[in-house]
DNA sequence: GTCTAAATTTAGACAAGACTAAAAAATTAT
DNA sequence: ATAATTTTTTAGTCTTGTCTAAATTTAGAC
């Protein structure tokens, strides 16, 4: 069982995390747990001898498969409190985050789960950040271009990349809003140009409109 | 502010402290934190150091004002916890001690003020002992009998010391149940019979029965 | 390739909170 | 009133997590 302090550690290690899984530094955990590198430096050995990372000397750590399921274990609790701050108790959402710090701590797995299910099982916070799951999943809530989309995903309209009038008035006519749900049918190899599902009518898109809607896939 | 230790110690003077208000000894208090007389003993000078306890070397601690509001307050956390895991994250009565205990020490005026409001402001805890409200003030639940009680004083029936066949036909016939709320008019001085209101009728009660309804009062 | 600067680690110290063992005070028994 | 026992305190040590200062390694400049 990790400590406060572990906890904290790890959850900084993660966010420092890149996807090209270069190691993290050891300033670098230093500077956003705004501590020094030495106690840094110590606090690694002892997650090192915990199996929580994977450390080489003088060049940085990586999260090791246990490591990464209790940061994400925390982000997950602090997550779902935001939730719980906003929707249940009158928070907004700039006074939610020194709380849920404290609250993301408690250990009590049942806890946990009921709070996720008596928010309804939420996928983001008040942040728009994705909650992971029990198992540790993070939802897709990427946000990608509909161009990106393969035939059959369900999505929804989450913003736009170009947004000149004129796209703006086009996206009017054809009643895309945010929110919006999009299923895409078909995609046309010839043009990219995609058959899509909008309000229950069927609507052909064109790739050069496709690639400037920002969807999230569900 | 108290830290986490600190608060676990003021709660358990707080509970060692008897109404005829005789110093807590050093030992009682290690017994009940479970730790060593010497470690009590370290702890009673940082709480007298910063206010919260008065200590006489060898005889004990007494806490002050600000003491007893900082216990209290942690308890009044604790209860409301408990409120909240049984009555909305479905846990049992006996499940909540253990995850209150960590829930109790986080910090935030607007979290357990606004918790109180979503709970509707709940005067017991799940095993009935009474919450203090945000200014420290314990509500009146003490079970009393209702021939204790004053003149001018609204009470709800909340049970009965004699439950023989007889007596509980007579509250039967007097339409007296868990629940009904009776306010004492007067009092006879010469019998020790009370004139009361219950269910917005006028009623006199005889010294005998009201020595065998225990009421709360509110 | 060496030299300097930056990053990292080591060594030693400190505060909080706990412990053990020993000393001091208070209480009880004779 | 004094001895024995219990309670409480003190002194010194340990662990966790932090720090500063010094040593070491790595990386960048020339």
């Amino acid at each position: 069982m990790a400590t406060l302090s572990e906890e904290n550690y790890l959850k900084a290690i993660f966010h420092l995390t890149t996807k090209d899984n270069t190691l993290v530094s050891t300033n670098s955990i230093a500077k956003k747990m705004k501590t020094k590198a030495s106690s840094a430096t110590d606090m690694i050995k002892k997650l090192s001898d915990k199996g929580h990372v994977d450390y080489q000397k003088y060049k940085g750590v990586n999260l090791t498969d246990k490591g990464r399921f209790a940061a994400i274990s925390v982000i997950r609790k602090h997550r779902l409190w935001e939730v719980f701050l906003v929707k249940k108790l009158n928070f907004s959402w700039d006074e939610v985050h020194e709380v849920a710090e404290q609250l993301e701590h408690i250990k009590s797995e049942k806890l946990i789960n009921e709070l996720d299910a008596f928010l309804d099982f939420p996928t983001e916070d008040p942040h728009g950040d994705p909650i992971p799951n029990s198992e540790g999943e993070m939802p897709n809530t990427k946000r990608v271009l509909l161009s990106m989309v393969n035939p059959g995903d369900n999505c929804i309209c989450v913003g736009v990349k170009d947004s000149s009038a004129s796209f703006l008035q086009y996206l009017d006519r054809y009643k895309i809003t945010l929110g919006t749900q999009i299923s895409v049918i078909t995609k046309e190899p010839f043009d990219e140009s995609m058959l899509v599902m909008i309000n229950s009518s069927r609507k052909s898109i064109s790739k050069e409109v496709a690639n400037n809607i920002l969807i999230k896939i569900k």
